[in-house]
DNA sequence: GACATCCTCCATAAATCCATGGAATATTGT
DNA sequence: ACAATATTCCATGGATTTATGGAGGATGTC
C-alpha cells in the first residue's frame, strides 16, 4: 500500500496545479501575466481585487509552477513561468469552451455574438502588408510596450473616443487586445461603428499571437 | 459594473474545467478514460474508490465538459469528451513536471530513477521494424483490446512472472503502458531485469502514442 | 538609523468541497 | 408487475479554501 500512497502523492502533485485553474480570479491574472510581468498592486487593481487576496492568489500560482516572480526594488514582479503555461491556458479555454455548455453562454453575454466582424492572424496579416487596414492595439499602455503586432497604433480603449482622430478617416481598423476572451477590441469595434467607421476585430489576441510565433514588437527596440 | 459580473461568469465557467482538474483522484479517471471508455464500477475498483465517491468526482469531471457518457443497457460507459482534452491532460502534466518542484521528487519515488532504461517512439518503431526487439504491453487486457501499438504482444505485469516463457528469449523487449507517469512498464522492466533478460521502457505510453498519431490497432481489427 | 512602501504571513469567519452511507432512479430479466 | 443490477441523488460531518483585516519582513530614501 506504500505504493498507492506514492501514486496519490504523485498525482496529488499534479492537482496542485490544477487547483491554481480552479478559481476564477487566478485564471483572470493568468490573463494579466499573459500579457508581460506586473507588479501585485497593479494586479490587484486591474484584477479587482484585495491587495491581500491577489497576493495569496499569486502565491498559489506560485507554488503550483504557473508564475515566477522578479525582486525589482521594493516591488514583486510577477510573470507566467514559461511560454508552455501560456500555451497550456489557451488550450485549456479552448477545451473549455468545445466542451463545456455553460462556457459559450457566458461568453455571449459578456462579449455579444460570435460571428460579428471578425479576422484571422492571416488575413490581418496580408491585409495589413497590403496597406488595406491599420492595426490598432487598444490595450494599456504598459501592455502594449511589454509587445505588440509591429506596426500597430497603441490607443487604449478608455482613450478612443476622444483620440479617434488620430485614425485615419477612410482606411478598415483592425481592433486586438489580450486574447480571444478580451472585451476590449469588442468594445473598440462597437465604438468605431458608432463613429461611421469601418472596424473589424482580431478573432483572438496578443496571447495567441505570440504563441504562434508571429514577429512581436517591443517599445524599446525604438 | 454588470461587466465585472459577466466577466467574473464567464471566468468562474472557464475554472469549472480547472476544478475537474485540482483532485489527484480525479486526475488517476482521467488517466484510466485516457485508455479507452470504461463502465464507473470498473473505474471506481481500479482507482481504488468507493463507488458513490467516484460517481460523484465523474460527475464533477462531466459538468465540466473533460467526460462523455453512453449508456449501454444498464451500464453507463465513461469516456473523454475528445482528443483534445486528451492533449490538455498530457500538456497540463508537462507543465506541472516542468515548473512544480513537488512533482519530480514524487515521480522519482513512485516510478524509480529518470534515466534508467528508456527509449523514444521513434527508436521503437525503428528497431522493432529491424525486427532487434519485441514490443510489449503490459496494461490491463481490456486496455489492451481498445487500442495498442501494431505487432505489440499483450502481457497484463501481474500475469508477466508466471507467462515469461511467452517471450522469445534472446530478443530484447520494450514495455510499454498508459503514459509517462504509469507505473506497469517500470515494474515490467524491473522483473525482466530480475529475470536476466533485456528490457527496456517506452519514455512515454499509449496516451502519447496516440496523440502523436502513430498508427494503433484494435482488437477486432481481426 | 528612522521611516515609508510594497508585499507576505497570520488569524478568522463564511463558503465550499470531500467521502460516505442510505434512498431513489433507470434498465433488464423473469 | 417484481426483483436484480448499476448508477445517481441526497444528507451529513469533517476538511479545505476564500476574502479580508492587521502584524511582520524586506528594500529603499532621507
Amino acid at each position: 500500500m506504500g505504493d498507492a500512497a506514492r501514486k496519490a502523492a504523485l498525482y496529488d502533485a499534479f492537482a496542485r496545479t490544477g487547483k491554481a485553474l480552479s478559481s476564477g480570479k487566478r485564471l483572470e491574472l493568468l490573463d494579466l501575466l499573459a500579457q508581460g510581468e506586473r507588479p501585485v498592486d497593479a494586479l490587484a487593481r486591474t484584477a479587482g481585487l484585495n491587495l491581500t487576496t491577489a497576493s495569496a492568489h499569486l502565491q498559489t500560482l506560485k507554488q503550483a509552477g504557473l508564475v515566477a516572480t522578479r525582486r525589482d526594488g521594493v516591488r514583486i514582479h510577477y510573470r507566467l513561468a514559461g511560454d508552455d503555461v501560456a500555451a497550456l491556458y489557451v488550450l485549456f479555454r479552448q477545451v473549455a469552451q468545445a466542451h463545456q455548455s455553460a462556457v459559450e453562454p457566458a461568453r455571449a453575454a459578456y462579449l455579444g455574438p460570435a460571428d460579428a466582424h471578425e479576422v484571422s492572424r492571416e488575413e490581418l496579416l496580408a491585409r495589413s502588408a497590403a496597406g488595406e487596414v491599420v492595426v490598432l492595439d487598444v490595450r494599456p499602455v504598459e501592455e502594449y510596450a511589454a509587445g505588440h503586432i509591429p506596426g500597430a497604433l497603441s490607443v487604449p480603449v478608455e482613450e478612443l473616443a476622444e483620440r479617434i482622430a488620430e485614425l485615419p478617416q477612410e482606411t478598415e481598423v483592425v481592433a486586438y487586445c489580450r486574447g480571444a476572451y478580451c472585451v476590449l477590441a469588442h468594445d473598440a469595434v462597437r465604438l468605431l461603428h458608432a463613429r461611421g467607421r469601418r472596424a473589424v476585430r482580431l478573432t483572438d489576441g496578443m496571447l495567441e499571437w505570440r504563441l504562434a510565433e508571429l514577429p512581436v514588437e517591443t517599445e524599446n527596440a525604438a
